[in-house]
DNA sequence: GTGAAAGCGCTAACAC
DNA sequence: GTGTTAGCGCTTTCAC
């Protein structure tokens, strides 16, 4: 990378404009406790050198960054596919603004991604860390710790290092998939299958329990493994319908999986929800509305959800959240 | 934000390991003209004490920040939608890990988010600067430029300010739309329509052009404006049903947009690729190979240029690179 | 090879 | 109110 051109000090600025360095600190710094006429030449002076201070340099003396790190701890490509992750970081994202903090995202794909990760988390560049998608034996809740960084969770994290008493946002994954278990058997259905979501995180493994806790029938066929991708789904409802081709309703672990199951249901000729009645999880709308028919879904606000996390963090909170889950009833169920 | 726990200094560790701050230094980065007894004692101090360096403190006198921010001037909501951003990502990611240096992302949302984000690059964080999915009047060029910062485009940036001898990466958007509509032609068809891109942006244009150039119809009647979107490809493909009823194809300036106009096809009845034929551009898998019927489109090596781009920037090149498309033949076409 | 000392650009006491 | 001064934690000459 070609060097940059070295830029303009306050030290310039303070002659510049005739005063002292500490003066124009405190303009470049809103500008309290400085005569209105000293501040007006300070001001010039920036403008005129085109002034911007070095954060590096303030930093080292503040101890403030004015920046949050969000560390999602998937690979690029199922981030960027999965709309979950687009609505909680819009979210994150106007919270942040509103207090004017720079939002810094970490992608960490493979093992070596997170020493990478630890080393700038540890490395004084932000005020504190956002942390996502934890996988089981995670390393991320070591490294924050261990980097000192306050810190919030999305989804309550796994029993790993560092995590006893983390603050995390999460939905009620359980009472939610209780909620949609309950609708299909108030719908008639008796034979209601289950697609998992990744079991290595914890909001797949809390649905889950949520569903065996409301099944009608405790048949182990009746539940395939997913992992939160339409592909996931599809796989997994093939391997149902072979396993128990009675089947009459199925719980989705999220509205992508349904997508998935949605579509293999069509192609074997099952017609939903006359046949299969199917729900998912999340409410994302770009999903739940265009799938064929429309999903009916137990809804959980992830915006506002990331909005929280934010909150939390720059607030200093101590303690976690976990948001009520809604069910939406569309066509699917 | 709670107060982050002060961390051992490099002083710290110097007393530890009995040497001096200048030999503690030196053995923290690499160790190069320090015997070996001393390397070993000041390794296990950095160890014990769990030294990591301030990042603010080094960057101060180095003038180095070993991270690069990804501008991307797009809503989250787009930005994560589309898989093209995901793609160019990750070939960025791989290759700056290859350097040993950290992907910044940010975003902007809006107009407010331009000048937050303007500080930050100007505020000496990053060695360089990646910027995205230019619109037309971008104030982003402006701000890179004023921020001194060396930057590379993705995709050729349209005539705004400070773009004049900008480093680009792009792809023969202009020729790619003529292999596409010669495709087309060959197939033996003459009414060919083109569903735009978002004409605020360079890629959109270049492949208008390239459309107009080759199209053996210039009735205007057979260009519609969509935007990249699904959405907005729904709408142009109805418009052009509308106005011209009797096209027998067309040429979508995306994969998404081409995804949304098969949808409407099917919906009204004309088979593809028998009535009317569909070509699109990118060529990114999970959607040109998830459309009914597999979509024929312009493939352009979207990982390899976010690669390409990285590896421009720190390495400190000069010169833009148009890298060449190539069609790929599936059903649609 | 190793240490002493200067200084990166800035803020925050503390004097005046 | 404004200026003077002392660092923040680190790298990097420059002596030894």
């Amino acid at each position: 990378m070609t060097e940059t051109a070295s830029r303009p000090t306050l030290e310039a600025v303070a002659a510049r404009a005739g005063v002292s360095r500490a003066t124009a600190s405190r303009v470049v710094n809103g500008g309290d406790g400085v005569r209105e006429p000293l501040v007006e030449r300070v001001r010039q002076a920036v403008e005129e050198l085109g002034y911007v201070p070095n954060q590096a340099a303030r930093s080292l003396v503040t101890r403030r960054h004015d920046a949050v790190a969000v560390v999602i701890a998937e690979p690029e490509t199922r981030v960027f596919a999965d709309p979950f992750f687009a609505l909680q970081l819009r979210g994150i994202s106007k919270e942040l603004t509103a207090h004017d903090s720079q939002l810094v995202l970490l992608l960490t794909e493979g093992r070596d991604d997170h020493t990478r990760v630890g080393r700038y988390l540890a490395g004084g560049h932000v005020d504190g860390a956002l942390v996502f998608s934890l996988h089981l034996d995670d390393p991320l809740p070591g490294l924050v710790q261990r980097a000192g960084l306050p810190t919030v969770f999305g989804g309550r994290p796994g029993w790993s290092d560092g995590t006893r008493d983390a603050v995390y946002v999460d939905s009620d994954n359980r009472g939610g998939a209780g909620v949609a278990v309950r609708h299909l058997l108030g719908l008639g259905r008796t034979r209601v299958a289950h697609i998992t979501g990744a079991l290595d995180q914890t909001s797949a493994v809390d649905r889950l329990d949520g569903f065996r806790e409301a099944a009608p029938d405790p048949d182990p066929r009746l539940i395939a493994e997913g992992d939160f991708t339409p592909g996931g789904g599809e796989r997994a409802m093939r391997e149902l319908l072979e396993r128990r081709p009675d089947l009459d309703a199925v719980f989705a672990a999220n509205d992508l999986t349904a997508a998935g199951a949605l579509r293999v249901l069509r192609e074997c000729g099952r017609r939903v929800p006359e046949d299969v009645a199917v729900v998912g999880f999340d409410d994302m709308l770009p999903v739940a509305e265009q799938t064929d028919p429309a999903l009916t879904t137990v809804r959980q606000p992830i915006e506002e959800m990331g909005r929280l996390m934010a909150r939390l963090l720059v607030g200093g909170e101590a303690s976690s959240v976990v948001l009520p889950t809604t069910l939406v009833r569309r066509v699917s169920a």
